[in-house]
DNA sequence: CAAGAATTGGACCGGCAAGTCCAGAAAAGC
DNA sequence: GCTTTTCTGGACTTGCCGGTCCAATTCTTG
């Protein structure tokens, strides 16, 4: 659904993403509801004409592109430290690199909409969430499995389960942080689910 | 704003719950972006003269009184077990019946719509959800404390801390419920909570 | 330098949904 | 019973926003 058949320049490549791009900027700041094509239009410097040739399938499709490239960011952002969760070190280093990024993007957050917003706008991209998701799961559980082997946890302990608990933790300090503005929560479930694995050894 | 100036008479007040209930629900179902106040008027059967006449402030009025109507319910769904979080018994009941609750309305969730849409679309309501989120987590935190002063639990725990984790969990596991369907983060976020909180003793 | 394709601007259309209005029915109060 | 207030039905207005259309223009390519 996000591939365009039709061949595109240099140029209609450009445009295309500078769209997507305003669009996600857009929707971050404004929410996915309540953005307009309008609104696109004008933050991106295009016309409807221009948007509806790139995406033939109007509003869905955009939204459709949005939710991918946001999607890629969210886990972008957080290497290098999630894909080598193989030292204590590393894991205080990735908590500190989601507590950075969201702290510096505050309410503003392209997983918050995407997840709480998107999905119900445009059924398609409860798949780019999901598929996120399961990506997200598997970095973490990956992690704890490698600090099991390590024999720096419990044994018997389920990285599976505790990798589940832990995303779980986060989706839920994050929306609390969208929701209230404090990041209180997201940093007590980063630090009680990380010295929870710590605790077993 | 949710309280009604004009005098009601007992007929009237009934109207106006019958319209925030049906309102409720559809809202539930269809979500709060989508739901049109005319879809209100059909679901109880009342007109639109009614529905201005008993939210003078339209769409925005409504959605605040739905917001209430619903953060009542999130909490009185918990109970009895919630505001007696005093046994490892009781922590268990708390938890089965949080899962039983989420299990049986799927992705029909008061507090996700409540978290995720209303307040997007009605600012108001955002005081709604920090209200519902600051009481809940008062609740857990009293709990996880008694367990702590019967020696129950590490001794040097912070239960405001391990509470606002806790409550972070639940709140992503819902997230996660409602995005994929799946129970099994919800499940996982409170089965690891409360046996990192029993681990200790 | 044509010829065709890709790109762009912007006016326009149509539907939907929030909100208004008013007249009439029902009920309350005296 | 009569007046006043509350309650109800539903037609109507208004504005917004997604989507269409077409002509103009710029690129590509031979």
């Amino acid at each position: 659904m996000s591939q365009q058949p039709v061949k595109l320049t240099a140029k209609g490549r450009a445009t295309r993403q500078r769209i997507i791009e305003g669009a996600a900027a857009e929707v971050r700041t404004r929410g996915a509801v309540a953005t307009t094509l309008d609104d696109v239009c004008r933050a991106t410097a295009t016309s409807k004409s221009q948007l509806f040739h790139y995406f033939p399938d109007g509003r869905e499709q955009l939204m459709y592109a949005v939710a991918e490239h946001e999607a890629d960011r969210v886990l972008l952002d957080q290497e290098p430290y999630l894909s080598d969760l193989t030292s204590w070190a590393a894991w205080d280093a990735w908590r500190d690199a989601v507590l950075a990024r969201y702290r510096e993007q505050g309410t503003t957050c392209p997983l918050g909409v995407l997840m709480t917003q998107l999905t119900k706008v445009t059924p398609a991209s409860r798949e780019v969430t999901t598929r996120l998701l399961e990506q997200w799961q598997q970095r973490i559980t990956d992690g704890v499995r490698a600090m099991r082997e390590q024999g720096a946890t419990a044994p018997d302990l389920d990285p599976a389960r505790v990798g589940a608990a832990l995303l779980a933790g986060i989706q839920g300090g994050v929306s609390i942080l969208l929701q209230t503005g404090r990041l209180t929560h997201l940093e007590a479930a980063l630090d009680v689910g990380i010295s929870g694995l710590r605790a077993g050894a």
